[in-house]
RNA sequence: GGGCUCGUAGCUCAGCUGGCUAGAGCGCACGCCUGAUAAGCGUGAGGUCGGAAGUUCGAGUCUUCCCGGGCCCA
């Protein structure tokens, strides 16, 4: 045969045709797509459509506006994009406004470093006003990059923490925290740099190595608690009593004010002589070996008793080895307990100097201990110290401090240590600790609107908020139960000003009004005007002065907020003011979230309105590579989001997002993302595939339900099943559901059955057929829902074939404003489950028998085979007899099937004995009945109606 | 070290309140088609459900311990 006669038959085909292109090309098409978008306003255009709707409102987290978007927040926001646009198609209105953190120290110390020495000459308005470019250039950054993901959202108009209005919510909410009396002032160890004469946060400390002295000291037991220990058996009398702590900051010794043990560890008394005198120095039972091999003793020369526990020893009283009388005005002295004693290192008792150290603060807090910090900003001694330690340099004094130690025989032992220990990152000089003013938010005071402390409120409200999934309401709990004060005040320059006052007997004015009369002048005059504007001009002229304050003596404080305070105001400064109801509906971020923004929202909020800001709260998993690594950039494991949106192009990272089950850590790498690519491919082919079938579709010659043919109905009745299953997902927050939903019924029911089985019917029968047009009518419907229900998740792919399709259920521009596609209540799909289920399964084993039949290599296509099907099964016969044995024949894509009952039950392919139609390529039998048309089978005979001669 | 959390085929996921030889899709291998063609179809091989003990007639599912991740603290 030649090969014109070859393709004789082609052109009298109905044969696929569509504009919308195999080949996705995404990284061209899409840039083109969100410029229509972007042309067409759509964000605002999709809001005006939902005017008037139910709202429902996701408040963006906002991210740091510093650096490239990195792979976690393509989750974070992609994850946000879908609940939004599927939300958009459930007929609510969602209006989404993407917000940046812009104030605090990583900007700052970015800004620092670019101006090195230069900074010194200059002042914190003209630092502050390269922060602001700083940070105003992430944001425009970032917005593009988020953008380039084809998220909605007022990107013209986003919320920025450093704006004047959105810096006036949070001081409104701070005047109500003031107000309600939780705010207050008190000391609080920070690192200080002596060199700089500055506190340090973190992100400015560099560890080295260095050198330090490591003693072990002896301080004596107070005489009221010699017998407490007698009778614990720690002592016995015949020598000094004595806990022996160890240090490693000699100088920190003076503002000793308690000894910590740990509650559970054993203690016991250590009995040894040492330069002639006799010794009964409590120690930790597990650290023995150190402190006997320190002491320098040998086997024999020392006694130890049984043990105790740590909790026995709360209470216990010492004298300090060089401090005559307790320089503060509360306790101080005695033996306390802390769960961060460690057997690692020391003596099992902890030298505890509350102006000094993170943990010693804490505990102090715990016991109600003062922070003492004899220490002066330039790092020298005040004068309450003993008058040998007055005035020095306490970075140079440990050798003296040891020397004395020892000349009163209370030095058990002195070393050298190298250890890891931070340093100013300016100066390049060790840091210390050393405790300051703070500002802080109390937890523990009463509130008065609700008569319970602000962390009772918090513990009794996150039972009030949904927790997605449910353990985050357990994990927030333990965070609340457990934390202390919120420090909210830093020394800095790059942040919004704590609008407190000072007066020279120091004492400070910050009531409600006061915060409220400098939030209306920042709200018109922006941050930057506290340090420029005198008080007057930011309290204004007619601003009425508590009784103690003067204007002409009336100094600002420099403190800043917390940046964590600023962004745990948004739901005030964006969503409140926006109008929208508070609690908003969700809140949706990472998991390290639930200490950070969810629980920093949530005090504020209760704080000033006793709501919540959110009524449920969903949280993800972090990025990892392929291993479950973490990422890092140092090792190589890293995934750069930014070339993976250039590689892939944005509906492929969106499809990868939304595979992934988002409540577990996420695995990452370029690999797996890449592997998206081929369920990409799957997808679109098939919404091609449909919408080139349906190219010359006539709706108004669709065929009613009752009236199609019965796997038509099949494909119908499936698509019912994913629709209500895809609402359960989407509602769920399921979206890995959604996606393997989607991508199975693309793949399994739609290319493998129904598409495959349908090209007969389609390329074959006649263009306006009753049967042709029952297909297209499936197809149609499958089309216009299948697009919608992707839409979410593909949102340039989806919206490339809403336009491509030339028919559409709903009058709507842009597949995002469609409404999602629902059950059609008047199909059944139980009703002929159980049948279906059987055909399948005899469908399976029909390609199993045509399978072998192919590896002997007799057929090459299922056409050229028969099937004989014998069966002792009567739901068999009942379900093909029903289905109509030729119906039978078609889905399984063979030319003829034969149907028999018998007790002997098989099924066996074999060859056609007919001849092939060179038409439709059906082996059938009336091939060559026709003396005209000796090439073609009846049907083609019919359809192509003798024209061709 | 503590709190929370996760660990089912190479990958991504199903396996409800414990109950038939643990499923799907992809990938892979091997074939087929060439009228969806940088497409499409079929068949097949892959899992001691992180490990160990225990409860039970019966455990991927419950308990304990261990191993290995992650987040947040210390």
């Amino acid at each position: 045969m030649s090969e014109t006669e070859k393709k004789g038959y082609r052109d009298t085909l109905n044969l696929p045709n569509t504009t919308f292109a195999m080949k996705a090309n995404l990284v061209q098409r899409e840039p083109q797509q969100r410029k229509v978008w972007e042309k067409a306003d759509m964000y605002e255009r999709i809001l005006a459509a939902r005017a008037g709707a139910p709202q429902f409102i996701l408040h963006d987290g906002p991210p740091y506006a510093n650096g490239d978007i990195h792979m976690g927040h393509v989750v974070n926001k992609v994850l946000k994009d879908l609940v939004v646009k599927y939300m958009t198609m459930k007929g609510l209105r969602c209006p989404y406004v993407p917000g940046w953190d812009c104030h605090g120290l990583p900007i700052e110390v970015k800004v620092m470093a670019e101006l090195g020495d230069k900074a010194r000459d200059m002042d914190k308005p003209e630092i502050r006003k390269l922060c602001k470019q700083y940070a105003s250039k992430y944001v425009k950054l970032q917005t593009k990059q988020f953008q380039s993901l084809g998220i909605f959202g007022d990107f013209k108009n986003p919320y920025l923490t450093l704006k004047p209005q959105y810096e006036k919510g949070i001081l409104e909410i701070f005047a109500a925290l003031v107000g309600n009396g939780l705010v207050y002032k008190q000391l609080k160890p920070i690192h200080w740099s002596v060199g700089c004469e500055t506190a340090l946060a973190d992100a400015e400390l560099e560890y080295k190595d260095i050198t330090s002295s490591s003693i072990y000291v002896n301080f004596p037991v107070a005489e009221a608690s010699v017998g407490k220990l007698k009778e614990l058996g720690l002592v016995s009398g015949g020598g000094k009593p004595c806990f022996m702590i160890w240090t490693t900051t000699p100088w920190t010794l003076a503002a000793n004010l308690a000894i910590a043990v740990h509650p559970r560890l054993d203690y016991v008394g250590l009995h040894y002589e040492k330069d002639g005198q006799a010794f009964e120095s409590v120690v930790g039972v597990d650290r023995l070996g150190a402190v006997v091999k320190a002491a320098g003793l040998e086997e024999g020369q020392y006694k130890i008793t049984p043990p105790v526990k740590g909790a026995q020893l709360e209470g216990l009283r010492y004298s300090h080895p060089f401090v005559a009388s307790n320089p503060t005005d509360k306790d101080a002295w005695m033996v306390v307990t802390a769960e961060y004693v460690t057997t690692e290192d020391g003596t099992g008792l902890v030298h505890t100097a509350p102006g000094h150290g993170a943990d010693d603060y804490m505990t102090g807090q715990n016991y109600d201990l003062a922070v003492y910090s004899p220490v002066k900003d330039d790092g020298c001694y005040d004068d309450t110290v003993p008058e040998w330690l007055c005035d020095k340099n306490v970075l140079q004094v440990d050798p003296e401090v040891n020397a004395h130690l020892k000349k009163i025989g209370l030095l058990v032992s002195e070393q050298k240590i190298l250890h890891s220990y931070p340093h100013c990152w300016r100066s390049k000089t060790p840091v210390i600790f050393r405790a300051t003013e703070q500002w802080f938010v109390s937890v523990e005071r009463q509130l008065p609107q609700v008569d319970m402390s602000l962390r009772n409120l918090a513990l009794e409200q996150i039972g009030n908020v949904k927790w997605i999934p449910s353990w985050g309401e357990k994990r927030i709990r333990g965070m609340l139960e457990s934390r202390p004060d919120w420090c909210i005040s830093r020394q800095r320059a790059w942040g919004l000003p704590i609008p407190a006052f000072v007066n020279s007997a120091g004492k400070s004015l910050l009531t409600r009004e006061s915060v409220l009369a400098v939030a209306e002048h920042i709200g018109q005059k922006g941050s930057d005007s506290w340090f420029t504007d005198s008080p007057k001009e930011i309290l204004g002229e007619h601003f009425q002065l508590p009784e103690g304050f003067a204007w002409d003596d009336l100094q600002k404080e420099e403190n800043i907020f917390d940046v964590w305070f600023e962004s745990g105001c948004s739901w005030h400064s964006v969503a409140a003011k926006a109008g929208w109801p508070v609690p908003v509906d969700l809140y949706l971020e990472g998991s390290d979230q639930h200490r950070g923004w969810f629980q920093l929202s949530l005090l504020p909020a209760l704080g000033a309105i006793q709501k919540p800001p959110f009524k449920a709260v969903l949280t993800h998993g972090f990025t990892v590579d392929e291993k479950g690594m973490k990422q890092s950039k140092s090792l190589g494991n890293y995934v750069n989001a930014i070339e993976e949106i250039e590689k892939y192009g944005a509906d492929v990272l969106r499809l990868w997002v939304a595979s992934v089950n988002y409540q577990e850590d996420v695995r990452c790498s370029d690999e797996l993302i890449g592997r998206l690519q081929d369920a990409y491919r799957k997808i679109r082919n098939t919404l091609r595939y449909l919408l080139s079938n349906l190219d010359d579709f006539d709706p108004s010659t669709s065929v009613a339900y009752a009236d199609m043919q019965p796997i038509d109905r099949w494909a119908v009745e499936q698509l019912q099943t994913l629709i209500a299953r895809i609402h359960e997902a989407y509602e769920g927050f399921a979206f890995h559901r959604v996606f393997s939903l989607l991508y199975n019924f693309c793949t399994v029911e739609m290319s493998s059955i129904y598409m495959d089985v349908m090209k007969d019917r389609l390329y074959c029968d006649a263009k306006d057929s009753l049967s042709r047009r029952s297909c297209q009518t499936a197809m149609q419907s499958i089309l216009d829902a299948l697009v919608r229900m992707l839409a979410p998740i593909l949102a340039h792919t989806a919206e490339e074939a809403w336009q491509a399709a030339k028919h559409k259920s709903q009058d709507v521009d842009s597949v995002h404003v469609a409404i999602m596609p629902e059950v059609d209540p008047s199909i059944d799909v139980t009703a002929n489950e159980g049948t279906w289920e059987t055909l399948m399964q005899l469908r399976d084993e029909v390609l199993r028998a045509l399978e072998g039949l192919r590896r002997s290599q007799e057929i090459a296509s299922n056409q050229e085979a028969v099937v004989e099907i014998v069966t002792d099964n009567d739901d068999i016969m009942a379900a093909v007899t029903g289905f109509g044995v030729a119906s039978f024949a078609a889905l399984c894509i063979v030319s003829e099937v034969t149907l028999s009952k018998g007790s002997e039950p098989r099924i066996v392919a074999r060859k056609s004995p007919h001849a092939k139609c060179q038409r439709c390529w059906n082996y059938w039998p009336s091939v060559g009945a026709d003396a005209e048309h000796q090439d073609l089978c009846a049907r083609c005979i019919e359809v192509v109606g003798g024209t061709r001669s």
